[in-house]
RNA sequence: GGCGCCGUAGCCAAGUGGCUAAGGCAUCGGAUUGCAAAUCCGACAUCCCCGGUUCGAAUCCGGGCGGCGCCUCCA
C-alpha cells in the first residue's frame, strides 16, 4: 500500500550537539539537544502571514520569538538563515480583492506594508528572506510534478491532490491516524480519493488569477508554497521550522508530507510552535468602561460587536475581531509589545489584554530609568556601548573581574544564559535583567555615584563594566537596542515648555514657598508627568495621562501667570510671558481668559 | 468523539525530583527626600483537590475538578 521509504533523521550527518542548548520539539514532544544539519550553520523557516488584512498582535508572536533565537543562536557562533513566508495566493485575498475592485496583488503589497511596519515597530530585524508564493510558481510546479511522477498525488479535473494513503508516516506531527479523518473533505471532496487529500494545485475558476502548468491554469493549494520555498532557500532537510500551535494540523503536516515524500529524507530537525494569544478576561479597555468582577466568568462573544476593536475573551483570531496592531504600537509603543511578549515563555498561552502591555511597560521603565542614569553620571550614551557579541567573549570579558559587584553580575548572566539555553526562556532570562538593573543600582547607590563617588575612576568602570553586560544580554532579546523613537512635534513643544514649569516650581522651592512648588508638581500628575528631583537638577517623564499633554501645560503657565499677577508678583509673571515668547507662543489676555497661540 | 495544552501569591510569570519556590506589577513597613519621585532594604505563596511512587515532589504516576486549543481558514 504505501511507498515511503523514508529514513529516520541521520544523526551522523549533523553536527555535534551544542553543550548546554535544548529545544523543544512538537514532532517528539521533548526537548532535544540542539544539533545542525551543517556544522556551525542554522536553517529557520516560519510561517509568515496570509495578507488578506491588517496584522494584529497574534501575528507578531512567531516574529518576535524568532527573532530572539536567531539573536541568541548567532550570539552562540550559529551562521543563522532565517526566512519568513509570505502567502500572498489565496481565496481570502481573491474575495477581497473582488470586494474592493482591485487586484490581488494590490491587497498584499498594502498588507505587506503593514506586516513590515510592525515588524519594524517590533525591532524584528533578523529576517533574512521574505519569499511570496506568487514569485516561486516554478518551484511549486516542479516540486508537484515531482511528486506526481514518485505516485504520492494525482490530477483530477485540473486539480492535483496529495494521495494521504500513500504516506505511511502521515499524521506523525499532530499524531492523528488517517482512519481518524472525517468530514467530506471541503471544496473539491468528491474529486478527492479519500477525505484526507489536500491540494497541490487547484484548477482555476473564472475571474480568479491563475499561472500556466502541466495540469492547465491554476494556483498552488496552501501548504505547497512552504515545501516549495523552504526547499529554495534551506534545503530539503533544515533545521527548525516554527509557527503558531494552530498551524500544526493540517498545515504543517502536509508540509511534511509533501517534502519527506519528494525528498525521502526528515524535512526538518526541529518543529518549534509558538503558543496563541488569547484575549484577556478583563474588560478594561479604551472606549468601554465596563468593568466586571474579576471572579466572574467571561461570556463567550460578548464585546464582538462592531464598534469593538478587540474580543473580550476568546482566541485571539481575525473572525473574533482582533486586530489594531498598528493603533496599539502608536498607543504603547513597539517597545512594550516586545517586552510584554517575552515576558511569557513562547509555548505558553498569551492572555493579551492592554492593561497588562500597561503593566509590562512599568516594568520597562525600570531599565530605561537605569539607561538615564548612567548617561547622567558617566556623560556617555548606553547605546553606543559596545558589549561582547559572542557567548565565547562575553564569556571572557565576566570572568576577568574578581569584584564582588561584578562577580553577583557574572552570575547573573550565567542564569540568564542557562534560561536561554533551555527552550528559549525569555521570562526567565528577563527575571535575570531585572536581577541585574538592581544590583547595578545599588552599586550606584552605594558608591554614591550621583554624588562624591563620581570622580571615583574605578568605579566608573565597574559600572560601564555592568551596563555592558546588560546590553550584552538585552541584544539577545532585541531589547534597548536603540534610544526610544524620537518624540512628534507636539511633544517636542511639551518638551520646551517643560523647562520653564520646573524653573518655576525651582524658584518657589528656593525661597521656600514649598506650598507653590508642590501644587505645580501637582497639577503635573493628571497631565501624566512625573518630577524627579536629582541633584543639582530636575528631571521629568511622561507616562500615560491626559493625551495632549502640550495644552494641558499651556494652561497650567497660564495659571500660574494668572496666580501671579493676583498676587502682585509681576516679575514673575512677565518671566512666563517672555520665556514662552522666546519659545514662539503668544499670549493674549482677553475678558473671558488667557489664550495662546503658536506663530 | 479523536488529539493536545494548562491550573504556582491580589494580578502577570519563571521553576518540571532535593539549598530559604526567580522576577515583574500592586500593597504594607524602613532608609533617602523640605514633601515627593527615583533608588535601596524588608514584609507578602508550601505550588487546584485526592491518592500513589520516592529518603525526598510544585516538579513523576493514577483519579477528580476547572480553564483552553486543534480536528474548517488562522501566527
Amino acid at each position: 500500500m504505501t511507498v515511503s521509504t523514508r529514513t529516520k533523521p541521520t544523526p551522523d550527518k549533523s553536527s555535534a550537539p551544542h553543550p548546554t542548548l535544548r529545544i523543544y520539539n512538537t514532532l517528539s514532544k521533548r526537548k532535544e539537544p540542539f544539533v545542525t544539519v551543517r556544522p556551525g550553520k542554522v536553517g529557520i523557516y516560519l510561517c509568515g502571514p496570509t495578507v488578506y488584512d491588517k496584522a494584529h498582535i497574534g501575528h507578531m508572536v512567531g516574529p518576535v520569538i524568532f527573532d530572539c533565537v536567531k539573536r541568541y543562536l548567532e550570539y552562540c557562533g550559529y551562521d543563522v538563515t532565517w526566512v519568513v513566508n509570505i502567502t500572498d495566493v489565496d481565496d481570502k485575498l481573491i474575495k477581497k480583492a473582488n470586494e474592493r475592485g482591485i487586484s490581488m496583488l494590490d491587497v498584499a503589497e498594502e498588507n505587506i506594508a503593514d506586516y513590515n511596519s510592525n515588524l519594524a515597530a517590533l525591532g524584528v530585524d533578523q529576517i533574512d528572506h521574505f519569499p511570496r508564493a506568487t514569485e516561486c510558481m516554478a518551484d511549486i510546479i516542479d516540486l508537484i510534478r515531482s511528486l506526481i511522477d514518485c505516485g504520492f498525488a494525482y490530477q483530477s479535473d485540473g486539480d492535483v491532490y496529495f494521495d494521504v494513503s500513500k504516506d505511511a508516516d502521515y499524521g506523525k506531527l499532530s499524531n492523528r491516524s488517517i482512519d481518524s479523518m472525517q468530514g467530506d473533505g471541503g471544496s473539491g471532496g468528491e474529486r478527492k480519493r479519500h477525505v484526507a487529500d489536500f491540494a497541490l494545485w487547484k484548477a482555476a475558476k473564472p475571474g480568479e488569477p491563475s499561472w500556466d502548468s502541466p495540469w492547465g491554469a491554476g494556483r498552488p493549494g496552501w501548504h505547497i508554497e512552504c515545501s516549495a520555498m523552504s526547499k529554495k532557500l534551506l534545503g530539503e532537510t533544515f533545521d527548525i521550522h516554527g509557527g503558531g500551535l494552530d498551524l500544526v494540523f493540517p498545515h504543517h503536516e502536509n508540509e511534511i508530507a509533501q517534502s519527506e515524500c519528494c525528498h525521502a529524507k526528515p524535512m526538518v530537525l526541529y518543529w518549534a510552535h509558538n503558543g496563541l494569544l488569547r484575549a484577556g478576561t478583563t474588560a478594561a479597555k479604551i472606549g468601554a468602561r465596563t468593568e466586571r468582577p474579576a471572579d466572574s466568568p467571561p461570556r463567550s462573544g460578548e464585546g464582538l460587536g462592531e464598534g469593538s476593536a478587540e474580543a473580550v475573551s476568546g482566541k485571539m483570531s481575525r473572525s473574533k475581531g482582533a486586530g489594531g496592531l498598528a493603533d496599539l504600537i502608536k498607543r504603547q509603543g513597539g517597545q512594550r509589545v516586545r517586552f510584554f511578549l517575552l515576558r511569557t515563555h513562547y509555548r505558553s498561552t498569551v492572555l493579551f489584554n492592554e492593561p497588562e502591555i500597561e503593566e509590562a511597560g512599568k516594568g520597562l521603565e525600570t531599565f530605561n530609568r537605569l539607561l538615564k542614569r548612567y548617561a547622567r553620571i558617566t556623560g556617555n550614551d548606553f547605546y553606543a556601548l559596545k558589549p561582547p557579541t559572542t557567548r565565547e567573549d562575553g564569556e571572557a570579558a565576566s570572568a576577568a573581574g574578581s569584584d564582588p559587584v561584578l562577580q553577583s553580575a557574572a552570575v547573573c548572566r550565567q542564569k540568564f544564559l542557562a534560561a536561554m539555553d533551555d527552550d528559549f526562556n525569555t521570562g526567565g532570562a528577563i527575571g535575570e535583567l531585572f536581577e541585574l538593573a538592581k544590583i547595578t543600582n545599588k552599586f550606584c547607590d552605594d558608591a554614591d555615584l550621583e554624588g562624591a563617588g563620581k570622580t571615583d575612576a574605578a568605579a566608573i568602570a565597574h559600572f560601564t563594566s555592568l551596563l555592558t553586560t546588560l546590553k550584552e544580554l538585552s541584544n539577545i532579546l532585541g531589547l534597548f537596542t536603540q534610544p526610544l523613537p524620537a518624540t512628534t512635534a507636539s511633544d517636542d513643544l511639551l518638551a520646551k515648555l517643560m523647562p520653564l514649569v520646573i524653573d518655576l516650581r525651582a524658584t518657589a522651592r528656593r525661597i521656600k514657598n514649598f506650598a507653590a512648588a508642590d501644587k505645580i508638581r501637582a497639577a503635573l500628575a493628571p497631565i501624566g508627568i512625573t518630577l524627579e528631583d536629582r541633584a543639582g537638577n530636575t528631571e521629568w517623564t511622561r507616562s500615560g495621562g491626559v493625551s495632549d499633554a502640550t495644552n494641558a501645560i499651556m494652561k497650567l503657565l497660564i495659571q500660574l501667570r494668572a496666580d501671579a499677577r493676583a498676587a502682585k508678583d509681576f516679575a514673575t509673571a512677565d518671566t512666563i510671558r517672555n520665556r514662552l515668547t522666546d519659545l514662539g507662543i503668544t499670549l493674549e489676555d482677553r475678558a473671558g481668559g488667557t489664550e495662546w497661540t503658536r506663530t
